[in-house]
RNA sequence: GUCCCAGUAGCUCAGCUGGAUAGAGCAACAGCCUUCUAAGCUGUGGGUCGCAGGUUCGAAUCCUGCCUGGGACGCCA
């Protein structure tokens, strides 16, 4: 399946073979083989410094090592055209490239499977994400943290992990009591009584909008009813009413979850307090100032922490600590969290709980999401000019398209402030990187079904090894690299690697389509091989696009 | 004061489990449409990789200190 993976492999294999043949190590001192892909292609398809490496060990000038292995080197075994010896000591490979040919009906027979690989070993991977708090609409960094998180996953189950997206609903607890009391003025004042917004309140023009709903559907039903009774309805109504809100706005934005997780029922199902339970058994616990306490200095934590306040109640830290001990219960190998930047100083304390209960500190991972800032005619914007607001995910999805919205929010790295610029992610032109990639794909488009137009039939059988002008090299090349740079990603949790790797194959394609005609009644058995070409390349951004979440048009 | 992230071309950013001449896009400049979509292509110029030490045959990359910007340091969530 990855042919590109193979071939180092075997060269990789092929070259310890010939350092132990050569006398110039024993097997065991051998350090990791390392091949890189240098960028420059004078430099050959992979090199390695393993000669710079072995000069300790085999006591010898770093040339002349790579002399000797060369040497010893069993150049057929390796599919190796050519070997180059450069610079202080790089052994450059030249790879033959008659293996490029297998590579286009490999992408045909894949077709959208083509990019998967199986280096996650099915190992279990839960990631959490989003996870905001169902009082109010889903913002900028929210919308940036949804991205992330959903390409993040997509990546993951390509490269073979067992992915499941969780969604943590605070549907307890302070927030939503505070959520309660906002709807309850709201309803009144839209019956004009007179009623004051609690102190912490929502203020958001969405609960205004509650309030009167509940007015026009139950006129004043609720306000002679106990206070106890009408908080608890309203609390539901706002409940539903602002969680059903999320759910359109992610499913709008391409973001579905396989499991929606209520805090509630962790308190249902007595998780709190057994999670306070197995910190007390593990000695982690201790009483302070009429509260309890978590011992998390234990774990490198710079203070400890409540887990119960004097009124009784509980801190946010301690339903969160129920709900990772109920994560890590249900047998992921990896929990990923992922927050926004201001969340970061409550990671060591939640580290250190995940160690307190008895887990090794590996398996939670958390990926920050910095901060978005938003431009419009060079300037930042602070706030949403429709609403006065932070700027929400709905509105920008209906300013800018989601295609867009999503790729930008992924061409960045995640723990790098992002500057998303609106002039930009609107307009039509080469500038935007979004319409770049897939122009390239409408353009291949446009050439298939004129080949088919023209008489090249589909079916047609096709000569690879035609394929020899450097832009269709250069081509086959990037699209063998597809499947090991979608693991890489997947590995380093990077999914902005997806974004500059379909960037950089449309850029090859569009270079390829200026140099060549595809196209060329004259030439047949060129044609036909070239169409070829453009179908493994249309397979492999499509595929790309779809990793990101971005549509892969036809036609533009 | 402590912690996290960032500091790379005029701008926005890749590169960071150490490797050869540090990359891309935009902006600037010069070219390419009787030929499959010019939403495209080709070329040129542009850099003390924040600063100072250290480790190494070799540092943008690792370590230490400092500077600048952003964020966090609640018995809030």
């Amino acid at each position: 399946m990855n042919i590109l993976a193979q071939t180092e492999e075997t060269l990789k294999q092929e070259i310890a073979a010939a350092v132990i043949n050569a006398n110039l190590a024993a097997e065991e001192e051998i350090p990791d083989i390392i091949l890189e892909k240098p960028k420059d292609k004078a430099h050959g398809d992979f090199a390695s410094n393993i000669a710079m490496q072995l000069a300790r060990i085999a006591k010898k000038a770093p040339r002349q090592i790579a002399d000797e292995i060369v040497k010893s080197l069993d150049q057929s075994k390796a599919s190796i055209d050519k070997v180059e010896i450069a610079g202080p000591g790089f052994i450059n490979f030249f790879t033959k490239n008659d293996f490029l040919g297998e590579l286009i009906p490999t992408i045909m027979t894949a077709g959208e499977a083509y990019g998967k690989t199986n280096t996650g070993n099915g190992e279990k991977i839960q990631v959490e994400f989003v996870s905001v708090n169902p009082t109010g609409d889903l913002h900028l960094g929210h919308a940036r943290g949804a991205a992330f998180g959903d390409v993040l996953c997509n990546v993951l189950d390509t490269a073979g992990y067992d992915v499941e997206r969780e969604y943590y609903i605070n549907d307890a607890g302070n927030q939503i009591d505070n959520l309660a009391l906002s709807v309850e003025a709201r309803y009144l004042q839209a019956l004009n009584k007179d009623a004051a917004m609690p102190e912490d309140g929502y203020h958001g023009s969405d609960i205004i909008e509650i309030g009167k709903t509940l007015a026009l559907e139950y006129g004043d039903k609720w306000v002679n009813m106990e206070r106890e009774e009408r908080l608890a309805f309203f609390k539901e109504y706002g409940l539903d009413f602002e969680l059903g809100k999320i759910k359109k706005d992610l499913a709008d934005f391409g973001v579905a979850f396989d499991s929606w997780f209520s805090e509630r029922s962790l308190y249902k199902e007595d998780k709190v307090t057994n999670a306070l339970k197995t910190l007390e058994d593990g000695g982690y616990i201790y009483e302070k100032d009429g509260a309890t306490w978590f011992r998390s200095t234990d774990f490198g934590d710079d203070k400890d922490r409540v887990l119960i306040k004097q009124d009784g109640t509980y801190t946010y830290l301690t339903p969160d600590i129920a709900y990772h001990q109920n994560k890590l219960e249900r047998g992921f190998d990896k929990v990923i969290n992922v927050w926004g930047a201001d969340h970061h100083g409550y990671i060591p304390r939640m580290r250190a709980a995940i160690q307190a209960l008895g887990y090794s500190r590996d398996k939670f991972e958390v990926k920050i999401i910095q901060m978005v800032n938003l431009f419009e005619n060079g300037e930042k914007l602070r706030m949403s000019k429709r609403t006065g607001k932070a700027v929400a995910l709905r509105e920008l999805m209906e300013e800018v398209g989601v295609d867009a919205v999503r790729y930008f929010f992924v061409t960045r790295s995640n723990d790098s402030q992002l500057d998303f610029d609106l002039n930009l992610a609107r307009s039509q032109s080469n500038d935007n990187p979004v319409f770049y990639v897939q122009y390239a794909h409408a353009r291949i488009c446009t050439m298939l079904k004129q080949a088919v137009e023209k008489g090249f039939a589909a079916e047609e059988k096709y000569d690879a090894s035609l394929l020899t002008a450097e832009k269709e090299i250069d081509l086959l090349k990037k699209l063998g690299e597809f499947p090991q740079m979608i693991a890489d990603a997947a590995e380093k949790h990077t999914p902005h690697k997806v974004t500059q790797y379909v960037f950089d194959l449309a850029s090859l394609l569009h270079s390829f389509y200026n140099a060549e005609k595809v196209l060329d009644q004259g030439n047949p058995e060129l044609t036909k091989a070239r169409i070829a070409l453009m179908k493994a390349v249309r397979i492999t951004i499509a595929n790309g696009l779809k990793l990101i979440g971005v549509t892969a048009p036809e036609k533009m």
